[in-house]
DNA sequence: TTGTATGCGTTATCAA
DNA sequence: TTGATAACGCATACAA
C-alpha cells in the first residue's frame, strides 16, 4: 500500500472533533454515549477518506487481536481445505480471523510458523499436525496456549481435540470386505507416529480378529501419500501374494493401490478390493469409483472451532475430546473375491 | 493464550539492560552496535523466558506489517491450494507472510474481506477474483494500493496481472480434437463476467475458425462449478444433440459433463470427447482419464509474488503482465469420432 | 456529550 | 556501546 493511510487523527479533524470522540463515534458499542449529529458527521468523513482502523494499533492498546492460528500440514492434500472453510465458518461468524500456516510435516518449519502466529498474539491454535509424540505441542499446552487438535492425539497431554470416529470406520470397512467373502485383507497404514495412524491400524487388528481373520497383514506407509501408498503396496504383494483386499489407512494410500495396480496389470476389484479412508472430492469418478469412509471434514473444523471458543471463552474447561461419525460409503472399488 | 506474554522490558530486567539494548540485541541488524557479551546476555534471557516480539507493536512501530494479502474465491476448488503453496514460497523466502482469504464469489464478502487485510496494514494483495468490470479492484488500485493478479484482468486498469496462456491452451485443444477429426465441435465457457471466461472463448471462436469449423457452438456456464457445467452441458445437448466434441472451460465443468453422460448413457470419448482446462490433480485417474490443458499453478502463484516484491520495492514501475505457458495433456477422453 | 491524558510494546533518534 | 526519550495509532479512565 503507498499512500499514507489516513488515521483516526485524520479523520477527526476531518469531521472536527477529537479522536477520542471519532473513536467512540466510530465504535459501534461506544456510540451511544456520541450525539446523532456528531456520529453521522464522524462516519461521513470516515467514509469519505476510506478510513480503516489500524488493527495494529487497536491491538496493541485491547491486546486483543481477534485472529486464530490454524496449523495445518499441506492445503495441497485435498484433506485440509474443508476442515479451514469449516474453522472459518464458525470463527468468523464469532468475530474471528484465520491465520492458516503450512508445515510440510516439517518440525523446523512447524516451530517457525507456531512462533510467528504467537508473535501474531493470535488468541487460540487449530492444529491439524500433532503427532503422538509432539513435545513441542506440550509445552505450548504447558504454557497455557489455548488450543484444540483436529483428527489426532498428543500422549500424556490431555489437549481438547476432534476427530472422526476412525475405529468404527475402519470395523466397517473390514465387515464389509468381510461379508463380500474376503479372507486375506491387508491395511496399509498411515504413520505409525500419528494417532490418526495408530488408531485406524489398531482398528483393523481389532476388526480382523472379530471376524475371526489373520491381523497380521498390515504395511506401514512413511507418509499419508500417493506415493508411499504405492511403496508399501508393493511391499505387501511382494510378502503376501494371496491377498484379495486392502484397507488402505486414507484415500491417498488407495491412490498409490490403484497406481501398482496398473502397474502390474491387476484389476480391481476383480483381483484386490480397495477401501480408501476420507472420502476426498471427486473420488466416484476414479476408475473404479473408490469404497471409502466418508469423514465429515468441514464439520471437524467447525467443531473444532467451536470448541476453541469455548477454551477462549472459559480458559479452565477441563479439556474434552469429540468423536464425530464418519459412514461407510459403498462404490466400485471392492466386490467378492475372485474364486480361484 | 492464557498466560502474559513476556515483553521485551521482561527481557531487558532479567538481562539487566534497557529495552533499548535488548531491542537492538534481538535484533540481527542492529545487533553489531551491541557488545557480543551483552547481545548474548539477552539472547539467552529472551530464549529462557520463551520471548516473542509482539508484532502488532513492531508493525505499529515501523509501519511495516511484513504481511500479504492472498484472495481467493475458495480454497477447496482443488485449483487455488498450489497457487496459495506458489505465492508462500515466493514471499515467505522473501521475509513476508501471507494471509489468505475466500470470497465465495461473494461481492459483499469480497469487500468486508478485502476491508480486514486493509485494516491490516497489509503491504500488497495479490487478488485470484478479479471480473473484467470489478469497482472495488479498480478503486483500490487508484488509491494506490500495490496488488497482483492471477489468472484474472480487470477492464480499463492496468493492474501488473500473471496469467496462463490460455488462448494458446484453447487452440491446441480444438487444433487436437480437429486433428482426430471432429467437426461439430463445442465450448462450455466459464463465466463471459471473468476474462478467464471471455478470453478461452473467444479464442475458441478463433480456433474454430481458423479449422474451417463452426464457432457458434457455445454455452456460458453461470460459475466454474461441477453443477453449473453439467447444467450447460444439459442445455447444450438439447441444442445440438449431433455435437462429438466439448472443449470445457475447466475441469470442474468437463466433470459436469461426465455426470451428463451418466445420466444420459453416452460413453466418453466414444460419443463424445472431453478436453478440460486446468490439470488439477487426480484427472489421470477419472474415467475416463481426462484430456485437458496444463496451467502451472504453483508457478503462477511465485511468479505473481515475485511481481508483487517488484512493486512493493518499486511502487513506481509500470505495470507488467506476465503470460505463462500451458500444455496440453492427452488422456483417454479424446478420440476419434464415432463414424455414423 | 465531549475533551484530556495515558499507555499498550516496540524501535528510532538523540545524548551520554 | 548503552541509556533516556519519544512516537507509532488507538481506546479508555477520568475530568469537564
Amino acid at each position: 500500500m503507498t499512500d499514507p493511510a489516513p488515521t483516526l487523527r485524520d479523520v477527526a479533524e476531518a469531521a472536527g472533533v477529537h479522536t477520542a470522540t471519532a473513536s467512540r463515534a466510530l465504535n459501534p458499542k461506544t456510540r451511544q454515549q456520541i450525539s446523532a449529529e456528531t456520529a453521522r458527521r464522524v462516519m461521513r468523513a470516515a467514509q469519505a477518506l476510506g478510513y480503516q482502523p489500524n488493527s495494529a494499533a487497536r491491538s496493541l492498546k485491547t491486546s486483543r487481536s481477534g485472529t486464530v492460528g490454524l496449523v495445518i500440514p499441506d492445503l495441497t492434500n485435498p484433506l485440509f481445505p474443508p476442515i479451514v472453510r469449516g474453522v472459518e465458518s464458525v470463527l468468523e461468524a464469532g468475530g474471528y480471523n484465520v491465520w492458516i500456516v503450512n508445515t510440510d510435516n516439517d518440525e523446523e518449519r512447524e516451530r517457525a510458523q507456531i512462533e510467528s502466529l504467537r508473535s501474531r498474539q493470535v488468541e487460540g491454535l487449530i492444529v491439524a499436525t500433532a503427532r503422538l509424540d509432539h513435545p513441542l505441542l506440550r509445552r505450548l499446552h504447558e504454557r497455557g496456549v489455548t488450543m484444540v487438535l483436529i483428527n489426532r492425539q498428543v500422549e500424556h497431554a490431555r489437549i481438547p481435540a476432534v476427530t472422526g470416529d476412525d475405529a468404527t470406520g475402519v470395523a466397517a470397512a473390514v465387515h464389509h470386505l468381510a461379508e463380500l467373502g474376503h479372507v486375506r485383507i491387508a491395511h496399509l497404514s498411515g504413520p505409525l507416529t500419528t494417532s490418526t495412524g495408530r488408531v485406524r491400524a489398531r482398528a483393523f487388528r481389532h476388526a480382523a480378529r472379530d471376524h475371526g481373520l489373520p491381523g497380521d497383514l498390515v504395511v506401514e506407509c512413511a507418509h499419508w501419500s500417493e506415493a508411499d501408498g504405492a511403496a508399501a503396496m508393493r511391499e505387501l504383494l511382494g510378502r503376501s501374494p494371496d491377498l484379495t483386499a486392502v484397507v488402505a489407512g486414507n484415500d491417498l494410500i488407495a491412490l498409490g493401490c490403484y497406481d501398482v495396480f496398473a502397474e502390474r496389470g491387476l484389476s480391481c476389484p476383480g483381483d484386490v478390493s480397495v477401501i480408501g479412508f476420507n472420502d476426498m472430492p471427486f473420488l466416484d469418478k476414479l476408475r473404479p469409483p473408490l469404497t471409502t469412509v466418508a469423514v465429515p471434514h468441514h464439520e471437524l473444523g467447525a467443531e473444532a472451532a467451536r470448541m476453541l471458543l469455548d477454551c477462549i471463552g472459559q480458559p479452565d474447561r477441563p479439556a474434552r475430546s469429540l468423536l464425530l461419525p464418519v459412514s461407510l460409503v459403498v462404490r466400485g472399488s471392492t466386490a467378492p473375491p475372485r474364486v480361484s
